[in-house]
RNA sequence: GGAAGCAUAGCUCAGCUGGUUCAGAGCAUCUGCCUUACAAGCAGAGGGUCCUUGGUUCGAAUCCAUGUGCUUCCA
């Protein structure tokens, strides 16, 4: 059964009373729902959104535009399949899992890694859908029983294998390096996990004295010695790692220090003595040119210690605590934040302090918790890119030959530049919920062999003694990564009908900045497992912010909470809003006045749908002829701008500016149909509609709602099934999408412009629009007039039409100037004549400028030798129009 | 510090490989209207040295260079 309308043809615009009635419509007519058949796929999957996630504005906007264009190639015929699911977000549901268990009082060092992950899907189980309930009221046309989870059996079995594959193939190997360690979630993380952000710190500048130097050269950097002591000055914004110095560094060409080189330092407190040493990596321009070298807390620091041979001294626990490593008790233990600031006043008491620097840099911190990173050295696991790429040179190529389109095509570059300086992954998180490694050692903890299961490491290693699995967990990417293929299967059965039917899919929608996170590394999986590209175009959106360009986040507050917007503007209102105004790539600046012109352009669609509905139709014999013909024309005409609009659409979409075919759309039905092609066709209050024309209106009213129902799917389908007598279960999600046609052309446009004159004129006259003109027009051809006077008698309201060539303005009748024809208004106003002349003596003398200008082209031989001939006769065409204009106002002119 | 991008009406943006009355759209603004689909509306109007300065060209918003300002990415 085809649900009623809710609403009542006189009830006002009211969105909410019947969006939910037709998502659950089309739900249960599965019009969703896709099986591989004959037909031409087109496929997305999904941007999983993060199981813990709530949907925000990023959400919207995104989903918007994947809705957009798989409701259009669902209408175009295709068989159209949207994937949706969420990914597991391994750290971010950690955290969230482990705040639930504090606040039942529970540690989760009390737990078993077992029970742990009882809590975490308990947990999922619970929350883990919310996200994806939110974009149904976004009118999202996923295929829900295609819905999957990064972490359920069949694609962490995808994980497993594919990262036992890459061992296999000598991709992936293990090795102690430093990485950026989150203190908080206390795992590594990526370095495209990392953000950096500036910060407002200080630059400490700290003495260490010389070694057996009793008297001389000791120095500060301007050569003042203010200690008794000889002694080099070190620079640092982080005085707590002095702990953890191995050495002192120097430029070998720096003048200051080149005799020191050689000799020891003393670490304050502890008194641990250092060499100095020269390297070329320290720059002499920086602080006072002098290194502290912390191998264990500094990436640079660690590859200098590396090469000269330096101790590495950890002196921080995993949660970014000081221990005992640090050989100072009254550090040991405490927060390396606390101590930062603790040793600084310590060090001043102590003397060791040459000054303090305000100083601005920037400061790595968590994307999923916001602790401060820690370079930090660990044992991880690691895919080598470089051998990788090597290996697959296509995920380079592929994009910079658009054989993957990037949409804007912009984003090519930066990620080439990415590509050229690419770093290897690193890919275990020291966290329980996730694919856990399936790497297996022995009881020191060698690597014996990677496997599946216990069963398989112990025959591939021929290992007896007690095998451990890796504690460790996979990157929350390194599933994402597999997405295309994995949603259908494709590892487990790679020869199954959907990856063979849906794979490649057609376009990806995403944030820019997940380009690295995600996009490159699914091409990469794509060329690596399949042989081919994962998608064909990649549509990356802006980044919604606030009018004052800020970021929408939660924290700032700044952002509309999405269901309290669909409540206040529908859903229609809403994705309308959040599309009219943001071309691929550019930030969106939110602004609620959008979404309620959204809600606007909606309304207006309803009301006239309320017009059309509400007129009483009869046969056409029983209106006149002129009648008739008039009102064919004008549907004849509609028709022809309707096809000029699609053919726009096609190219528009064709290059997914979708913005724009939303414009296009949104001036078809507002300015065309509605204000134009309508009020043409209207009878008189209480009149009926001839038969013919109110059947051309509804087809053309339901072409422009199938053209806009990607867009606004809800109204669209609300007016559909009340327009015409609908079947069950049909639904406008499944009508052919319009095509161009062949389409007789009919203009109207000097009849448009004649009309807007009458109005113009009065509206500036003071005119009231009852009273109707007289009017007698004086053009070189007719022939457009005569077809459309009716029109023009309709909608200027004008009781009497002449034709007459050579009729003269003057004796109350005003000349307009329409196109290169007069319209001749009689008023029987008493004119401002000098008015009137001066109005016509600035067009004439405009036209003349314009004239002039013309002129000088066509005089100029290099024009017409280099210009394209058919340029050439536009120029001489635009000069024959302004002199018949000209010539038409001196008339007007002299008839006063 | 390295790289990319942007600068056009009050705001947000179109303007493809130079050439239609090339200076555009939507919103906002102003004026007049409650005209029986719609005031969430109707009918009109105004508004810009296309960031600066040079250059190429018969011709530059468009191509090149310089400067300025802004944004983003990477280190």
């Amino acid at each position: 059964m085809t649900p009623g309308s809710n609403q009542t043809e006189t009830g006002k615009f009211n969105p909410n009373s019947f969006e939910d009635k037709w998502y659950s419509y089309w739900l249960e007519n599965r019009l969703f729902h896709s099986e591989p058949d004959e037909r031409e796929p087109f496929t997305i999957v999904i941007p999983p959104p993060n199981v813990t996630g709530v949907l925000h504005m990023g959400h919207m906007l995104n989903n918007t535009i994947q809705d957009v264009l798989i409701r259009k190639a669902r209408m175009q015929g295709k068989n159209a399949c949207w994937v949706p699911g969420t990914d597991h977000a391994s750290i971010a549901t950690e955290a969230k899992v482990v705040q639930m268990l504090r606040e039942k009082g529970i540690k989760k060092s009390d737990l078993s890694r077992e029970e742990f992950l009882g809590y975490a899907w308990e947990w999922k189980e619970k929350y883990g859908g919310i996200i994806l309930e939110q974009l149904k009221k976004l009118g999202a046309s996923c295929d829900w029983d295609r819905t999957r989870f990064t972490m359920e059996e069949s694609l962490s079995e995808a994980v497993i294998e594919v990262f036992i594959d890459l061992y296999n193939k000598g991709l992936i190997y293990r090795e102690l390096r430093m990485v950026n360690w989150d203190p908080q979630g206390k795992t590594a993380l990526s370095d495209e996990e990392v953000i950096f952000k500036e910060v407002n710190s200080k630059l400490y500048f700290i003495r260490y004295e010389l070694v057996g130097q009793n008297t001389g050269s000791g120095t500060t950097a301007d050569g003042i010695a203010i200690w008794d002591k000889p002694y080099v000055v070190i620079a640092t914004t982080r005085p707590e790692t002095i702990l953890a110095d191995t050495a002192v560094c120097v430029n070998p060409s720096d003048e200051r220090y080149k005799h020191l080189i050689g000799m020891k330092v003393k670490v304050p407190f502890i008194n641990r003595e250092v060499e100095i040493i020269a390297d070329e990596y320290v720059t002499t321009d920086f602080g006072t040119g002098c290194l502290k070298v912390t191998p264990a807390h500094d990436r640079n620091d660690y590859d200098l210690g590396k090469k000269h041979g330096l101790q590495v001294i950890d002196i921080l626990t995993e949660e970014g605590f000081l221990n005992e490593a640090c050989g100072d008790e009254r550090y040991a233990g405490k927060d390396r934040f606390a101590v930062r600031k603790q040793i600084a006043i310590d060090l001043e008491e102590a003397g060791c302090i040459e000054k303090i620097e305000e100083y601005k840099n920037q400061v790595g911190t968590s994307e999923r918790t916001g602790a401060v990173i820690e370079p930090r050295l660990t044992l991880q696991w690691w895919v080598d890119m470089k051998k990788f790429l090597e290996r697959n040179p296509q995920v380079l190529d592929a994009v910079m030959s658009d054989e993957i389109r990037f949409h804007p095509s912009n984003m090519k570059n930066t990620y080439r530049h990415w590509i050229e300086n690419i770093k290897d992954w690193c890919i275990s998180r020291q966290l329980w919920w996730g694919q856990r490694i399936p790497a297996w050692y022995d009881e020191a903890g060698n690597l014996k062999a990677v496997a599946k299961t216990e069963e398989e490491a112990r025959a591939k290693s021929a290992y007896t003694g007690v095998l451990r699995q890796d504690e460790d967990v996979l990157d929350t990417w390194f599933s994402s990564w597999l997405w295309p293929i994995s949603v259908f299967d494709g590892f487990k059965d790679p020869s199954n009908k959907d990856i063979q039917y849906y794979f490649p899919t057609n376009d990806l929608v995403t944030a820019p900045e997940i380009m690295f996170f995600w996009v490159f590394r699914m091409i990469m999986a794509g060329y690596e497992w399949k042989g081919n590209l994962p998608f064909k175009n990649v549509y990356y959106t802006g980044i919604v912010r606030d009018k004052q360009r800020r970021k929408m986040s939660k924290s700032l507050g700044n952002s509309p909470d999405p269901l309290d917007l669909i409540a206040q503007y529908g859903a229609d209102g809403v994705r309308m809003g959040m599309l009219l105004c943001s071309p691929a790539g550019n930030d969106i600046l939110f602004d609620e006045s959008q979404v309620e012109q959204g809600r606007n352009f909606g309304n207006k669609l309803w009301n006239a749908f309320r017009l059309v509905k509400g007129w009483e139709v009869k046969p056409d014999s029983a209106f006149d002829a002129a009648t008739l013909e008039a009102n064919a024309k004008s549907s004849a005409w509609f028709a022809a701008r309707m096809n000029e609009v699609i053919v726009e659409l096609e190219q528009k979409f064709a290059d997914y500016k979708l913005s724009e075919a939303l414009m296009s759309l949104y001036k078809l039905i507002w300015d065309d149909f509605c204000s134009w092609y309508l009020e043409l066709i209207k009878p008189a209050y209480q009149q009926p509609i001839d038969e013919t024309t109110y059947k051309a209106c509804i087809s053309h009213f339901d072409h422009l709602l199938r053209l806009l129902h990607p867009y606004m799917p809800f109204v669209t389908e609300e007016i559909w099934q009340n327009i015409a007598n609908r079947a069950a279960g049909e639904s406008i999600c499944v009508q052919p999408y319009p095509r161009v046609a062949q389409v007789e052309s009919v203009s109207f446009a000097k009849t448009f412009e004649a009309i807007t004159a009458l109005r113009n004129l009065r509206n500036s006259k003071g005119l009231s629009p009852k009273e109707a003109f007289r009017i007698i027009i004086k053009a070189s051809d007719e022939t457009e007039y005569r077809a459309t006077a009716g029109h023009l008698a309709k909608l200027a309201n004008v009781s009497e039409i002449q034709f007459d060539a050579h009729a003269e303005a003057g004796n109350n009748w005003v000349a307009l100037a329409v196109s290169t024809d007069q319209v001749l208004v009689y008023l029987e106003l008493n004119l401002d004549v000098e008015a009137e002349k001066e109005k016509i003596n600035k067009e004439i003398e405009y036209l003349e400028g314009f004239m002039k200008s013309v002129d000088a082209k066509l005089k100029n031989e290099k024009f017409v030798a280099n210009a394209k001939p058919e340029l050439v006769e536009k120029e001489r065409q635009k000069k024959a129009d302004a002199e018949a204009k000209i010539k038409g106002l001196r008339e007007a002119l002299a008839a006063f």
